[in-house]
RNA sequence: UGGGCCGUCGCCAAGCGGUAAGGCAACGGGUUUUGAUCCCGUCAUGCGGAGGUUCGAAUCCUCCCGGCCCAGCCA
């Protein structure tokens, strides 16, 4: 925070705004910045690639310039229609805007073609016959050499005529490609005579149908897609470091007046969660979550349905930076930041999660009181509601004991505690069913409590509750973590990550209690539920209430819990 | 000696030759009708290691160690 008010200081730093700060005063690119996000369609979107959004759009919004909604959609046999508009569902959602600049690499599909006639002209580009196998084996190993394709000398003439039939559909799947004439021998594998084109028949691709049969590679369609959009810096992750050379090549060799500047940041990883598309997708068919938005999963989606703010993950990928070093982020960076929103944003309310009845045997049995509870502690804005009492009520069991000793601040047999906006009441007697299990507490409140504390002693814990007689029942569902390894697709020790998976990662509460207040929500959104945690209410459900929760309270009590437990 | 990239607190991460920011976590203490929030305080003589250059090194040089990525007609 800078002293003069400015937010300057409050911009992140990273080495790719350095890059940018560089350029621009070195007047590159006629100081102009433009950016793009380029998925492609064959998934939802997650926490990974909201860090790509948050860094191509944050960058564009910065430094006065634009990013463009991009899809990388050059191998149709992966891709759908229904990802494209969870894709951009979740990206506005972040609230991000591409205005009128949403893309498909398909739309470049002509000029694609265009240009990789440049390429045979100029002697760079030819038609291999070579099979998928073959061209394995000729391409050689980390440490050794490939060798030269046969069909490498082939013609201008002969390459022209053999691409084309290509395009006009002559020949099968597999039979040839166009590739890159580069460098069999070259310590980088990606500039091995590169394939550049494939032949697929028999797919329809979700925007251009059936116009076409050969499909371009990324590493030929990417540089060019970007150039023609006018791309300054082409922010990817990692992995594509060893593709730059190959990029720029593209551009060198071919007549396009724009060469945009590729730049590698490292991915996201989070721990306790799998991150790949593959994974992610095998977890959706083989049913062990419920859907791309299953809460979760670390989807935007999933995180949209689990009660989590775009303003928190926003925030969070502020947190987490940009850099080119490994990482392997905490959850608890995550739940920081939403613990951060929903307490200063969510306002308050009361749910019994585990009830257990209490009969207040001095109070009448037809009166009701409407009690003022606030919205929200810290903040008076947020108004009041009533909350109903009345003889009966529900507490949590976890919040009573029959014994314990002075550091249990709840409810104990012959002792008071406060139920939080209410009286104070005492516990005078225990019911127990023909198992000893309790099933009800007998209690007197002192009417002298409301809003103030009793005369000559002093009850320090408080509670919360709800009118057994006006509570709405509701399910609740708990989430964990889906997997109880933190790398759960780490290949260090042989483990398929199906088996790392968390068998408790849901537990789902039928019959809780909920205040009367909450018969008024609307789907999505959110409340604390005081000494609980963050609840949202769920979205896809119906018929009856249904709340997921986000993310429990910080809970220091658990630690105290389990020192006193271990001695 | 295949090529590329990376090692700063338990996790993330500033730092760009002038004497180790910040966040998360953790640990003390205060306020509190949420064991929450909030507030105050503690938390790297140390920057993968060893040498060297320099008045001065996390920053420059050398060597070494460790980790990640690459052999799709995927992106």
């Amino acid at each position: 925070m800078s002293l003069d008010g400015s937010d300057s200081a409050n911009k992140p730093s990273n080495f790719i705004r350095h890059i940018i700060d560089d350029d621009l005063a070195a007047n590159k690119n006629a100081g102009k910045v433009h950016t793009r996000f380029p998925p492609e369609p064959n998934g939802f979107l997650h926490i990974g690639h909201a860090k790509s959004i948050c860094l191509n759009f944050g960058v564009a919004r910065d430094y006065q310039g634009l990013c463009n909604l991009r899809f990388d959609d050059t191998n149709p046999s992966k891709e759908k229609q229904d990802y494209i508009h969870a894709i951009q569902e979740d990206v506005k959602w972040l609230g991000f805007d591409w205005e009128e600049r949403l893309f498909y690499a398909s739309d470049y599909f002509e000029q694609l073609y265009q240009y990789a006639l440049e390429l045979i002209d100029k002697g760079l580009a030819y038609v291999c016959d070579l099979s998928a196998e073959q061209t394995r084996e000729y391409r050689g190993t980390l440490k050794e050499p490939g060798k030269n394709s046969p069909y490498r000398d082939r013609s201008v003439e002969e390459n022209r005529d053999l691409f084309k039939r290509m395009r006009a559909s002559e020949f099968v799947d597999g039979s040839r490609v166009l590739r890159a004439k580069i460098d069999m021998a070259a310590p980088n594998m990606n500039m091995r005579d590169p394939t550049l084109y494939r032949i697929r028949h028999g797919v329809v691709h979700h925007q251009t149908g059936e116009e076409w049969c050969i499909y371009p590679m990324y590493d030929f369609t990417h540089p060019i897609s970007d150039a023609l959009e006018g791309i300054t810096h082409s922010l990817c992750t990692l992995e594509f470091a060893d593709h730059r050379p190959l990029y720029d090549w593209v551009l060198d060799n071919i007549s396009i007046d724009c060469h945009p500047q590729q730049i590698e940041f490292s991915r996201l990883n989070l721990q306790f969660t799998v991150m790949s598309k593959r994974k992610l997708t095998e977890l959706v068919d083989e049913g062990h979550v419920d859907g791309w938005d299953d809460p979760r999963l670390p989807t935007i989606a999933g995180l949209r349905r689990r009660g989590y703010t775009a303003a928190s993950i926003v925030e969070f990928c502020e947190r987490i930076g940009v850099t080119k070093s490994d990482n392997s982020v905490e959850m608890g960076m995550l739940e920081s930041a939403i613990r951060d929103d929903l307490n200063t944003n969510a306002p308050r309310r009361m749910a019994v999660l585990n009830p257990l009845k209490v009969v207040i045997e001095n109070y009448p049995e037809d009166k009701v009181e409407q009690l003022s509870a606030a919205n929200h502690p810290q903040n008076e804005a947020m108004g009041s509601r009533s909350v109903a009492f009345s003889r009966e009520v529900y507490i949590d069991r976890d919040d009573f004991r029959e014994e314990a000793n002075k550091k249990f601040k709840r409810l104990v047999l012959g002792k008071e505690v406060r139920l939080r906006y209410g009286y104070v009441i005492r516990c005078d007697e225990v019911i127990k069913d023909a198992q000893g299990e309790i099933i009800e507490l007998r209690c007197h409140y002192d009417e002298n409590t409301l809003g103030k504390n009793p005369e000559g002693r002093k009850v320090k814990g408080v509670i919360h509750w709800v009118s057994a007689q006006y509570a709405l029942e509701a399910e609740i569902r708990l989430y964990d973590r889906l997997f109880n390894h933190p790398v759960p697709d780490s290949s260090k020790d042989g483990v398929d990550y199906h088996q790392r998976l968390n068998p408790d990662s849901l537990q789902i509460l039928s019959r809780c209690y909920i205040e009367p207040a909450l018969a008024d929500a609307a789907p999505g959104e959110r409340f604390q539920f005081e000494r609980e945690g963050y609840f949202c209410l769920d979205s896809a459900s119906s018929d009856k209430i249904v709340y997921n929760r986000t993310v429990t309270l910080r809970d220091s009590w658990e630690k105290i819990e389990e020192e006193m437990s271990e001695g």
